[in-house]
RNA sequence: GGCCGCAUCUUCUAACGGUUAGGAAAUCGGGUUCUCAUCCCGGAAAUCGGAGUUCGAUUCUCCGUGCGGUCACCA
């Protein structure tokens, strides 16, 4: 068995989204359950759809999420570069010899003459072959001439790892450009030279490749070279389903999922799970639960739709299973700025209330403001109330005056706050959802807050006191 | 349009040819001494259609239909 070598080739044309990392999780998940190699390689042939800074940023996106790889552009190996327009000097020597060999010929045609052929094919309604059309009189190649592959047409049956047996008629293998006039190589020329080279054991990518392989695999024995494994994966559509996600369509940077408090756990278990699972009904995979158990023969063959909630939902449980030092520590940041003049211990105590509300980091401002500011007073949220606005304004002050009497007694402490406000209950012989949600809107003034006797702890007692204080001034 | 592929609840998915078609998200209802959330219990919710093979089909075959991908000197 040869060892299995697998390659994340990314060309650097702007961010890393949902789509693409998961096309570089896969063979990362294969090469670290077999020990294997993880290549990045940057496939940069196209001079005028590269982005300035998409290499750092996709960089980013990877160390991120923890996809290390042993061998790329900052990571020599023995097979380098892992840039491709570094690599121009080995695709021209394979371009030469097929020239030479004759199963490639110079094809000096203009773009125009050639879609107009296309358009006489089309017009005609037959489909459009180039090998139909092949110049009868070729110049020799010489390099800085386009090069065309010629192709030896058959038909093909082959297995995808993914998508299992597959076949296709020969009027799926076509002649196709090797070699452009910029003197470097094409996509379809300069991956199969490198992927022989840098002796890559599976070739994992998406589904929008495998029309093409027909081509390939023709190539791949004009070339002589010895075939892979192949794995093409089903794309991740758009929240319609009606699209493979894609830039153009609003699909998001990875790194903003990461600026919003995603983490990076949640979101490898949420990439690797939409179209994969292990036959048993876990949800929950960590790193290492998912490089031991994936496969790509579980990968499921249809589209997955991007669905966010569930990877809100997915996040959220991660934040829950988070010790109280992590979160504090994946926190900085997310604070707000009201925050800024409270110590680590008081943050992680308010931290402690709101672990299992947080769905992603970036919700922490609204959910901990009223840890670190007098919101002001908002007699709505009483007229509100279903439970209190049955009350008028005097009788509630009556009730809220009695709670104060017992609380302004109290060392403030969980327990005796909770002891005192059950005993509060039965002195007003009041419900705790009127009660309770009086002593809470008055304490906090927010919509919503932790349990009470666990925010009014954290709250303190002269704050609490304060705002209770206040609140009676009001009604 | 040609070629290639895919098809289970709204969504992500499970189910050696034999299951009351399972789980999770979302949603609805109830419980956990207030709210939000967590947690627990419960409800509603699916095999695209038609033939065929078979004692028996979500599963195998064929035909439709729908959806996706691809037909560049882009990747």
């Amino acid at each position: 068995m040869k060892p299995v070598r697998t390659r994340y080739a990314p060309s650097p044309t702007g961010f890393q989204h949902v789509g693409n990392i998961r096309a570089a999780l896969y063979p990362w998940l294969i090469a670290r359950q077999t020990n294997g190699v993880f290549i990045l390689r940057i496939e940069d042939t196209d001079q005028a759809r590269e982005v300035e800074g998409a290499v750092e940023s996709m960089r980013e996106t990877l160390n991120w999420l923890g996809m290390d790889w042993d061998e790329g552009p900052d990571m020599p190996g023995e097979f380098g570069p892992y840039i491709q327009s570094e690599r121009k000097a080995n695709y021209a020597i394979w371009a030469q010899r097929m020239a030479d060999e004759g199963t490639a010929y110079a094809d000096v045609r203009t773009p125009q003459q050639l879609q107009a052929l296309r358009d006489t094919a089309k017009a005609q309604k037959k489909p459009f072959l180039a090998r139909e059309y092949r110049p009868e009189n070729p110049p020799k190649w010489e390099p800085g001439m386009p090069l065309r592959f010629k192709s030896t047409p058959q038909a093909y049956h082959w297995h995808d790892a993914i998508m299992g047996d597959l076949s296709a008629g020969e009027e799926a293998v076509d002649d196709f450009i090797l070699m452009k006039a910029d003197g470097l190589p094409t996509y379809n020329f300069a991956h199969i030279i490198d992927d022989n080279d840098m002796q890559i054991s599976h070739v994992i990518r998406g589904i929008e490749y495998i029309a093409s392989m027909p081509k390939y695999l023709n190539l791949y024995e004009a070339l002589h070279f010895e075939k892979p494994i192949f794995a093409h994966a089903p794309h991740i559509m758009n929240d319609q389903g009606n699209k493979k996600l894609s830039k153009r369509d609003g699909a998001k940077s990875l790194l903003s999922y990461r600026d919003e408090g995603i983490l990076p756990e949640a979101m490898l278990n949420f990439l690797a799970s939409m179209g994969w699972n292990d036959g048993t009904e876990q949800e929950i995979f960590s790193r290492e639960e998912l490089i031991a158990k994936f496969s790509l023969e579980r990968v499921q063959r249809s589209g997955a739709r991007f669905d966010e909630q569930r990877l809100h939902w997915m996040n959220g449980s991660w934040i829950r299973g988070l010790d109280i030092n992590s979160i504090y520590t994946l926190c900085q940041g997310y604070w707000p700025d009201t925050a800024k003049h409270y110590d680590e211990m008081y943050k992680k105590a308010v931290l402690g209330l709101v672990q299992e509300r947080l769905k992603f980091l970036a919700e922490l401002p609204e959910l901990t403001a009223l840890f670190f500011e007098d919101l002001p007073t908002d007699l709505n949220l009483i007229d509100a109330n279903k439970q209190l606005k049955k009350f008028s304004h005097a009788e509630l002050k009556v009730y809220l005056e009695h709670a104060m009497g017992s609380l302004e007694q109290s060392d403030f402490s969980v327990e005796d706050l909770t002891t005192r406000l059950n005993a509060l209950l039965e002195s007003t012989g009041q419900k705790p959802g009127v009660l309770f949600s009086l002593i809470r809107i008055a304490s906090t003034q927010a919509p919503f807050s932790p349990a009470l006797a666990d925010t009014l702890h954290v709250l303190g007692k002269e704050r609490s006191i304060a705002r209770i204080t206040n609140c009676l001034e009001s009604l």
